[in-house]
DNA sequence: TCAGCTTGACTGAAAATTCAGTCAATGTCA
DNA sequence: TGACATTGACTGAATTTTCAGTCAAGCTGA
């Protein structure tokens, strides 16, 4: 069985993904943790702890299920493997989707949270130069800026495509499908080079 | 002068701006507008009525300035009218730097706030159309569909770098430069039909 | 028994919301 | 004209609500 700690975090994932980061309430945690208020503080320091310790295992969760390394899997070319690692931010399953929704929460939080920008941007520019590694395999000939900057636009678009599938005015399927087209398209701009 | 209500919907959008959406406290926005709180009661059901109403002055003002139809400017061709109109969103002027970050934090509330939704759906919905219709001015033989596809990208690009950029962690130049590649590949991917 | 775990009622501060009353402008009628 | 009535924008102190965080007391397994 999960610790207490654990089923606390786990319910934190839950209640963000739910309420935003800045809309989890101390109580509503305890009820979906099934524990009661005292506990939460018997177990973290307080509402930031609990925030810093969720993001940390939202974090850890997060690379669990980008990981590509299933030694099941058949080997994917360049290409496939590109767009699974976008697609897989696009996922409706409660992880994906409670991943999403903090790291969004995280994102618009730092426009007006200083403390919060350091660690965005260098988990942002790690996914970026994974993605232009990835472009580069499709496209060993495109130049290292015109991979870099496509990378940037794959990227953003997913964030900007994330959005508007949690806020509900965009499906999922159709978001999917228009990032395998971006890619085909992108893919297509780099041959040029 | 601007009324009163118009008084405290900019102030309220220079508020988000600056604390964001859930930073919003009734009495600072009193104090930035020079105005009691009862005033914004009186004007405004509650909290969220002010949210609503700041949302659809937000838009309105974004009209405005997106707006290309300036008397003394020579007439554009389709395609820098579209750059025009999609770099309109990424300019570093407090006025643009303001939209940008309410618009931000209001689509970041929407995930989580469904009276915001309706809204910001139909909005933005307005947006890719716009961009669609100035698409189809650039090439008149692709399909609707591939027109809505690429201005759904390219919108929804922009406002995963404008994030980036209010966050700090993407120069301006850098991202206007990324947008108009953008319009380059998708508008190349488009001339394909 | 005792140390760590757990509870939930409680506190205080911060924030939202209300409301009784002021004031300037406008309308009305003798 | 001018005395009185009416309206509605506006104020700010009072009230209510919401929350993070605390604490004294109960539980449980070793």
């Amino acid at each position: 069985m999960a610790s207490r700690s654990t089923q606390i975090l786990e319910a934190a994932a839950r209640v963000i993904a739910r309420r935003g980061v800045r809309g989890l309430r101390v109580e509503e945690l305890a009820t979906e943790a099934g524990v009661s208020t005292g506990l939460i503080y018997y177990h973290f320091k307080d509402r930031t702890g609990i925030l810093r310790h969720t993001l940390e295992f939202i974090n850890d969760r997060a690379e669990r299920y980008t990981s590509t390394e299933d030694p099941d899997a058949e080997p994917l070319g360049p290409r496939e493997e590109l767009e699974q690692v976008l697609l897989l931010e696009l996922q409706d399953t409660p992880e994906v989707r409670e991943n999403s929704s903090a790291w969004g929460e995280l994102q618009a939080s730092a426009v007006f949270d200083p403390v919060l920008r350091e660690d965005l941007a260098r988990a942002t520019l790690q996914w970026v130069q994974e993605v232009a590694v990835l472009l580069g395999q499709v496209r060993p000939l495109a130049s290292p800026a015109s991979l870099a900057s496509a990378a940037e636009r794959l990227t953003a678009l997913i964030q900007g495509l994330s959005m508007r599938w949690l806020s509900g005015s965009l499906g999922i399927e159709h978001a999917r499908a228009l990032v395998t087209e971006a890619i085909e398209v992108e893919v297509a701009g780099l041959r040029q080079q």
